[in-house]
DNA sequence: TATTGTTATACTCTATAACTATA
DNA sequence: TATAGTTATAGAGTATAACAATA
């Protein structure tokens, strides 16, 4: 059982502008690092299906709820409508989603997936599942539940 | 005092693939939603100042400590070194930081600031520091700490 | 007028692979 | 042989801004 005392040789410490012990901005580049590690993990693991970690999100979006407008993605995933032209663009050339325009709103596109977005998403979820599984395993559940509801809070403190 | 039960419009629900209350996605989840958050917004206030999130993150490297070889930054920001050769190709052109051959191994280049890096660093630093300070503003000392303690778990379990 | 989507453009980050110089 | 860095190439993701169609 890993301590949490212990450094490797690749940490980085803190700026040499912080003189004293700031646990907001050294919680924040925890965070940071312990996502970017966990997201190349997972990334490495898509990029073996051919896919990306945004197409990954759409197609995992959409299996949530089919028959969003690209407007709405675009807000769910926190980028531009022009960003999700493209991303549908190549998404639809695969196969995996589809456009069907809104009968009542003829400026909308309803986004839907495909047989083969499905079966992308199918493939791909028991991976990026088990990888998440493991990852999370250095916590207990009650600490899971914990961590779980601090970054709840804290991204509801943002979006405010 | 914003409760954490709330819901907005934007915000994901699960997979329809997870049938059972999945602990760890769930928290992998928001970690993503979270991080992303934060991350959008701390690259916004970056942007005014005409550094990515990236270049920001080299140039406080470097504060923490100057004269690592390329190949170090490499390991430490987990990218590739032409990777970071581009990059420092970017930042050295604005003259933000200098690379000097090592005269024991003519191989290696070592990495240092300039005054106009510097100069980026300071003026960008306390934004960011505001920004992260008031994004964590939701949680306690106490709790800050202990989110601090699970970050920090984790990333050892996945680095080993 | 406002909104949805498209298109054009540009830039950053990222990776891989072949290459040079040095160890 | 192995390592540090460079270069060439490619592709994804991102943004902005101007545009068309529709509301």
């Amino acid at each position: 059982m890993p301590s949490h005392k212990g450094r490797s040789a690749g940490r980085q410490r803190l700026p040499v502008l912080l003189e004293r012990d700031e646990l907001e901005l050294r919680t924040w580049l925890q965070l940071v690092r312990t996502y970017l590690r966990m997201e190349r993990r997972l990334e490495r693991l898509l990029e073996e299906r051919g896919l990306s970690l945004p197409q990954f999100d759409i197609l995992a979006t959409l299996a949530m709820g089919e028959g969003i407008t690209q407007q709405e993605l675009a807000q769910r995933m926190l980028v531009t409508k022009g960003n999700i032209c493209g991303m549908i663009d190549r998404m639809e050339t695969n196969g995996w989603v589809e456009r069907r325009p809104d009968k009542q709103d003829r400026r909308a596109n309803r986004l839907f997936l495909m047989p083969a977005g499905r079966k992308q998403l199918a493939r791909s979820f028991p991976d990026q599942h088990a990888a998440v599984q493991e990852m999370m395993s250095a916590l207990r559940p009650e600490e899971l539940q914990t961590l779980y509801e601090f970054l709840d809070r804290l991204e509801e403190d943002i979006e405010n």
